[in-house]
DNA sequence: ACGCTTTCTGAAAGCGTTTTCAGATGAACC
DNA sequence: GGTTCATCTGAAAACGCTTTCAGAAAGCGT
C-alpha cells in the first residue's frame, strides 16, 4: 500500500514477512535463535524488498561503527600503496570499512575529525597523530595500533613495524664482508624511529666487525633525494674517505647516485650503494640498487589483525615485528 | 550530577547553557539565527564539556551522511597515491569523511558495503563498479562522478579524465619529427579506455604525417612490464622492422627495455622508446624515459569538486580533461 | 495602545536500528 | 496434571541528533 520512495527500513521487512521488527533484526544479527521457518520468512522479505540496514541507525543503537580509522601524515610514494592495499583487504575481509585521514604537509591533526565518535578504532601511521591526542585516546581505552612508531612512555599501545635495525645490519654486514670499510650513513628525518634503528644496526654492524664508528661518516638527511644529494656532495668536497653509502632509504640513493655520478665515483668499483625499502624503481636504476625489503602490506594486515584482536577484548602482542629481507643486486658491487 | 562515563551530549549541553537541544542544534548547524549572548553560552558549554556531535545520531536525523566513497579496483602502483592525495585533500577541505573501498583481484563488487546507505555520493575509479550498480545508482539519482572511465551508453554522469589522446599524439608527433616512421604500439587491457584514446592517438598523430597505419606494428597488452616483455619479443623475432616504440604506459616500457638490451638495440641509437603517465621510476632508469606527465592528483581534486558539486545541485561539467604534458628525456634520441 | 510582522525559542516528533523485559508457548519432569 | 525450564517472541524504550510547528517576545507603524 505505501508507496513510499524511500528505501524500505526494518519495519517495512517486519510487516513484510508478519513479524515483529525485534525479529528482523534478530536474524539480522544472530544474535538469538529465531523459529528456522520465521527465519526464512524474513530472509525472503528482506531479499524481496531489497532491504539495506541503514548503519547510522545501527551504529546509534548499538554505539558500534563498524568503522576503522586510518590516520598518516603523508602518502609517501612507494611505501603506501602496499600499506593500504593490506589494511584495505585485511579490513574488507572482516567486514569493517575503512575511514582515511591524512594530516597533511607534516602538520599533525588539530581538530578531530577522526576519533571515538567516529570509529571503533584507530589505526595510526608513524608521527600523524599528536602525543596529546593518543594520550587522550589511551586515557579512555579507545583501541589503536600503531605502525612504525613506538608509543609515548608508559602506555600499552601494540606497535606493527619492520626489523630496521637487522635489516640495516645485514646491508652493513655484506658490505664490510665485500671489503668496505668507510661506509657513510645518511640518517632520515630528525626523530624518525625507523632511522633510529637503523643507526643501531649499522653501528652495531661495525661493531661486530671491529669498526670503529666514525662521526664524519655520518650525515643527517630526511629520507629523500634532494638532501642526500647535497649531503654527499659535502662529505665529497670535505675530502672525506669512504667506499660505501648505506643511504638511509632509498629515495635517498637516488641523491646519492647523482652526487657520485656527477663526481666521478663510480658506482660500485669506486663506491657501493646500498638503500632500503626496495620500491619499485630499485630495480630499474642503473645499477640496479642493493637493499633491503620490507613487507609492508604485511605490516598493513598485521596492524589490523592485531586492532581486531583489540576489539574482541583478546590478548594482543604489544610489539610485532616483521622480518625484513636483503636484495642483492649490483649496487654493492657483487651478486 | 550526571557522572555518566559516557562522553556528553547534545542534552547535556543544552542543560549546561540553558537553553533547549533545539537552540544547541542550531547554533551547531548556524541554520537559523540565535540571539547571539544564548550562542555564546552554547558554545562556551560546548568546549567546556568537549563535546562531540555523534556522525551517527546526524546522519540518522539529517539522512546525510557527510561521507563520500571511493571505489577503485586495484592500487596501482605509481599512480595511486596522487589520486589519492588529491581526493583526500580536496574533501577534507569541504569537510566531508572519506571512506575507501577497493574490489580486489579485479572482480567488481558483488555485495553492497559502499553506496546510498552509507555515502553521500562515489567516487568511481575506471571499472572497479559493475555496470548494473552504476546504473541502480544512476536510476536513483546518487551522486557520482567517474574517473577514466565513460559512463554506460545513456547515462549522463560526469567524468574526469586526462587528455590521453593528445598525449598520445604529443609523443608520436615528436617521434615522426625526429625521424622515425615504423613505430611500435603496445595496447592496454582489453576495453581500457585509457589505452582507446592512447591508440586513437597514435593513429592520428600517424595520419597528420601521411603514414599509413601498420596493424604488424600494434601488439595487445596490459600496461604491465611481463606482457610489454614478451610483445616486444614477438615483434623482434619475426623480424618486424621498427625504429621506435610507444609503450602505452610507463610500466610496460620497463619491459620494452629490457626485451631491446637483450636484443642488443640500442635505446635511443637504434629504438627510440616513450611511455606515458611519469611515473617516479621514469627519470631513474637508463636512459631516463620520455614519456607523459598527467595531472593524477589534480584528476582527483576535479573529481570531488565535481562531486560537492553535483550534491549541493549545481549544475556540473558532464566531462573534464585534465590536459597531459610532454616530458622529454632521453629515451626518444634528442633532448 | 493596537494589531501586524519579524525574529527567536522550546516541545515534541521523528530518523531506523538494537536491546531489554516481560510473556507466551511448549517440553520435560515428577 | 501441575510445576518448572528452556525457547522464542513482541512491545516499547532507548540511542543522539535534526526539524517542524506553534507560540513568545520584540519591533514597528498608526
Amino acid at each position: 500500500m505505501n508507496h513510499k520512495s524511500t528505501s524500505p527500513t526494518i519495519s517495512d521487512v517486519a510487516a513484510h514477512a508478519g513479524v515483529s521488527i525485534a525479529t528482523v533484526s534478530r536474524v539480522l544479527n544472530g544474535t538469538v535463535p529465531v523459529q528456522a521457518e520465521k527465519a526464512e520468512r524474513v530472509r525472503e522479505a528482506m531479499a524481496e524488498l531489497r532491504f539495506i540496514p541503514r548503519p547510522a541507525a545501527r551504529t546509534l543503537a548499538s554505539r558500534k561503527t563498524n568503522t576503522i580509522g586510518l590516520v598518516f601524515s603523508e602518502i609517501r610514494g612507494a611505501f603506501f600503496p602496499h600499506l593500504l592495499k593490506g589494511i584495505e583487504a585485511q579490513l574488507h575481509e572482516a567486514g569493517y570499512e575503512l575511514l582515511v585521514y591524512s594530516t597533511h604537509s607534516d602538520r599533525p591533526i588539530k581538530r578531530k575529525p577522526i576519533g571515538e565518535h567516529n570509529t571503533d578504532g584507530l589505526l595510526v601511521f608513524t608521527t600523524s597523530l599528536e602525543k596529546e591526542e593518543i594520550a587522550r585516546l589511551y586515557k579512555i581505552n579507545f583501541p589503536m595500533v600503531l605502525m612504525h612508531e613506538t608509543p609515548p612512555a608508559g602506555m600499552d599501545i601494540p606497535v606493527i613495524t619492520v626489523e630496521n635495525k637487522d635489516g640495516a645490519a645485514m646491508l652493513v654486514n655484506h658490505l664490510i664482508e665485500h671489503g668496505r670499510r668507510r661506509i657513510v650513513f645518511l640518517r632520515g628525518p630528525e626523530g624518525h624511529e625507523d632511522s633510529q634503528w637503523r643507526e643501531r644496526g649499522y653501528r652495531e654492524a661495525l661493531a661486530a666487525h671491529n669498526i670503529s664508528f666514525d662521526e664524519t661518516l655520518v650525515s643527517s638527511g630526511k629520507f629523500d633525494q634532494e638532501t642526500a644529494y647535497h649531503s654527499m656532495q659535502k662529505i665529497i668536497q670535505d675530502g672525506v674517505d669512504f667506499d660505501a653509502v648505506f643511504a638511509g632509504d632509498d629515495d635517498a640513493s637516488i641523491g646519492v647516485y647523482r652526487a657520485l655520478k656527477e663526481a666521478r665515483r663510480l658506482i660500485p668499483d669506486d663506491v657501493a650503494v646500498v638503500g632500503f625499502d626496495d620500491v619499485e624503481f630499485a630495480r630499474y636504476i642503473s645499477p640496479p640498487l642493493t637493499t633491503i625489503r620490507a613487507p609492508i602490506e604485511e605490516v598493513g594486515r598485521e596492524a589490523v589483525r592485531q586492532l581486531l584482536a583489540l576489539l574482541n577484548g583478546e590478548q594482543v602482542q604489544s610489539l610485532v615485528l616483521k622480518r625484513t629481507e636483503l636484495v642483492i643486486r649490483q649496487s654493492c658491487g657483487c651478486g
